[in-house]
DNA sequence: ATAAAAGCTAACGTAACGTTACATGCAATA
DNA sequence: TATTGCATGTAACGTTACGTTAGCTTTTAT
């Protein structure tokens, strides 16, 4: 028989959660004595070590006290607990891929400014959305054309479109002259093929309507920026549409 | 200018989060009307889109609001949260690797007693502190002739392991004749090969005193389980030793 | 003007304990 | 036998990122 202190020490489990354990029904001492201390046995090792194995699985106590009732065959529930965690690696490696993105597109253009940055990463995140809302106002096949183009060239699709963003965000603080400000312009819009340009302007035009969501689309300018933008836009003439 | 409802269904983020990041610093409404209204614009989309990219990247809130306040570059933070994730994929691919384990144990032996199950993924999952806690009583050698061996027949010696111990659990609830008995503990003995065996026996009888610590080294039996065991064991003069 | 819809604050609940605060139990010493 | 001192006991609040009421007020629609 082992006092709390002494099972606590045998184990490497912290009296509060001994107690926790039993108030939660999950671990009760071999014996309580009148003046209410706990005392543990080698029966009670056991049971903690099924819980330890337990929690090491990541089960919840609530799920481990199940667990431990049943004494049936854990089987299933081992091959259940598998398919979250096999889930959840594709998950952190989905992740992982993301920040290597971020950091590679980084590493390219040093002065990034980390809004856009941010921004792209959320526009892979939600690409599918895009998609499908870009179903309702234009044919598939372009879209198609469009994201495989975007998907082949990503890295160097995003740095461009970056340094075009910095260059402008540079522009909006301290003015330059119009024809450098024109060039930026020009680059930003050339950062897709003409071609693709063109069908995509041809095909928005025929919903005049139309209206980029803001919520998929992220704008990485402020309202204020982005109302200077348009300024200049229009003052100098460029008439390409700003494609995301 | 969206309402709090307007906002909540643009972003798919429930309003009582909205409320609860205004309340955290990371999310302020661009505007809030006499009567307490909160109203939020395009810019707040920004910084939502952001603060649910950190959060896909398993920053905390707390974290969130410092990374949304520096707004400098954020490599530094992301080359570290990489870490992070591939410190928790190791740890992920472990789990899967015991669970697969003990899967193929099971299969392998579909009666298993579930506790005799856990407690050899526990055993695994202790392993190092068991080759720390035998280096006081036995050579170094000794220990990893053993472990060697216990590793690269992992499966089969738990195979044998598992079955011996089920066919002691079910001589304890209704006793078999003794010749059957003996053969079933002499199977259990055998497990490990005799060579083996002889050197840890000459060994653990230098050391009078030795006994083994079951914390790291679980018996899969309760104690009345035990007691017969000695008893049957005593009385039939089988004069071996446990291994674990 | 009135009713319905939407929004407000405040408070409690979640999981798995850690961390106090303060009251006893129990063994060894004076 | 009384005292000291450490090991326990219970009780309650703190943690994260919100969900979920309850009860009241603002805004919007008729």
């Amino acid at each position: 028989m082992y006092s709390i202190g002494e099972f606590s020490k045998k184990t490497g489990i912290t009296i509060r959660t001994l107690r926790y354990y039993g108030e939660k029904g999950l671990l009760y001492p071999a014996y309580i004595s009148a003046g209410g201390q706990r005392y543990y046995n080698d029966d009670n090792i056991i049971t903690v070590q099924k819980i330890l194995t337990f929690k090491y699985l990541e089960y919840s106590l609530e799920d481990i006290k199940e667990l431990l009732k049943k004494n049936d065959s854990i089987l299933e529930s081992l091959e259940q607990q598998k398919y979250q965690l096999l889930k959840k690696k594709k998950q952190l490696e989905q992740m992982i891929s993301t920040i290597d993105t971020a950091i590679h597109i980084h590493q390219d253009h040093t002065a990034v400014d980390p809004t856009t940055l941010l921004l792209v990463i959320h526009s892979l995140l939600t690409e599918d959305a895009q998609r499908d809302y870009l179903k309702q106002y234009l044919p598939e096949q372009l879209i198609d054309r469009m994201y495989s183009y975007f998907d082949m060239n990503f890295i160097e699709i995003n740095r461009r479109y970056i340094e075009s963003v910095h260059e402008l965000k540079q522009a909006f603080m301290c003015p330059p002259s119009d024809t450098v400000l024109k060039e930026i312009l020009e680059r930003l819009f050339n950062i897709i093929p003409q071609d693709l340009a063109k069908s995509l302007v041809q095909e928005f035009e025929k919903y005049a309507t139309i209206e980029v969501d803001n919520w998929l689309f992220a704008i990485p300018f402020t309202t204020e920026e982005e109302k200077w933008l348009m300024e200049q836009v229009e003052r100098l003439k460029i008439h390409e549409e700003v494609i995301t």
